[in-house]
DNA sequence: AACAACGTTTCATTAGGTGGAACGGAGAAA
DNA sequence: TTTCTCCGTTCCACCTAATGAAACGTTGTT
């Protein structure tokens, strides 16, 4: 069997470890049996059923008496409202990113990097029919798309190298190529992305530092690639960058 | 030491329970240090911070950077995002909320019963500057306020009376005047509350039902006790029964 | 300089998590 | 009807792996 931890240095508790990997269970399902999460998880069926047991108890996962499957509980609910510091980018972003989209009509995205991932924690999206849809929560790697591109490339040297280390590890970039992507990225300032996650999407993405220089977050634009051409794109990278900076100012 | 766990009866996991128990202690504060943790949770430190390693790696957790100190991470928001199943009330119930805020302005409030605690999942506030402020996923107990009452009330009998064999066990309900209240509850179908929980909020609550007359949320109508007197409450009980009667269709 | 507080690492001990096995019930197939 | 099969749950002996004491490195305070 492949190792598929990543390198385990880290001294960690693996019942806790399974535990969580049963709550991520439900971000493809809403509600699971048993034996659907045994078979997700790879794990013995009693270790499951008692780790299902704990989490019920403390809340995390309720038991549907009616179809006898299991499914997110309200301690999540409860979690989540305690997300928003008060120095969180998702809350003091929201008017600067609002008026921004009143401007474009476009849907505008707020990612932060998390390990090998990036992550929407906010967004508001274009009113038009046609537009790019944007959950917020979404996760995403960390090597496709214009934000991506972003968080790497602003990124520390010491954390961008040790990113794309681990990136060349799992065999997802070619780090020849992607370093000279990034230089690039980095001597415009913006990164840009056609259809390069998703089929007709494009988008565009530009950091946000904080006031110690620090990237916090990245912020895009996007929409259907008939609508967001090159000529269109490049009248909103001004705009785009000038947001940037003036976020950067309301975050330490 | 007493023993504080509730009838261990049921085997689970104590490395998980401890884990979730360090995921909790971020509803009181956004930001806590390992003492800090270590001491709510009264654990060994070396414990604490093991598992906060394993959060960490699993993303449930950050470690911020600036000031070493922990936070709660991404994974949750991603997880709050799949809360909401097809058959969710927090989702279909909104517009008629909705609807019912604007007639009566008054703060609509959604709860559901989790173990011995009442879990608001939805709420629209009203829009007077004087309002019950009502934020979702607030957790609160059982046993006072208008939609505690009327969570247990209408509660099957087997399910009920296991509810309050577990309050009267912590002391938290008289059996005997509890029971006289719910009888008359029942005999009403609503339950009222003035400054039980809150001075100054008072508070109007009914059942909803699913389809097969199982008990599936309550629904309140709160506001300032010198606004939301007997009598307008009075006016208010028709309203909010039918509301309840047409939302109990709406799932199954 | 001495001290205190905190986060981190190491390691021997044994508590407690694990998975095999077996049970009971509910459907489905024969 | 009986016989399978699948699923959730309970039980228990084994031995992994979680635990907490102790020690260390840092940072900040007296």
């Amino acid at each position: 069997m492949v190792d598929l931890n990543q390198n385990s240095e880290k001294h960690t508790v693996r019942a806790v470890e399974r535990a969580l990997d049963i709550l991520l269970c439900f971000t493809e399902a809403s509600e699971l049996g048993l034996a659907q999460i045994t078979k997700k998880v790879s794990l013995h069926k009693s270790t499951v059923f008692r780790l299902l047991q704990t989490l019920e108890q403390k809340g995390f996962i309720i038991k549907n008496s009616e179809t006898e499957k299991y499914r997110l509980g309200y301690r999540i609910l409860e979690l989540s409202n305690h997300l928003s510091g008060i120095n969180d980018p998702a809350i003091l972003f929201l008017p600067e990113m609002q008026r921004l989209r009143n401007e474009v009509d476009e849907t505008i995205s707020l990612y932060v990097r998390d390990g090998l991932d990036r992550i929407r924690i906010q967004a508001i999206e274009s009113e038009q029919p046609i537009r790019r849809v944007a959950p917020i929560g979404a996760r995403m790697p960390l090597y496709v798309g214009a934000a991506s591109k972003v968080l790497v490339t602003f990124e520390n040297p010491i954390e961008r190298s040790s990113i794309m280390d681990k990136l060349e590890a799992q065999q997802m970039i070619d780090r020849v190529s992607f370093e000279e992507m990034i230089n690039e990225i980095r001597s415009n300032g913006f990164a840009t992305s056609f259809e390069e996650r998703e089929l007709g999407a494009a988008s565009i993405a530009v950091p946000i530092f904080n006031k110690s220089k620090k990237l916090i977050a990245a912020i895009s634009i996007s929409g259907p690639v008939n609508r967001l051409t090159h000529e269109k794109m490049n009248n909103n990278i001004k705009e785009l960058l000038e947001v940037a900076s003036q976020l950067s100012n309301l975050i330490h």
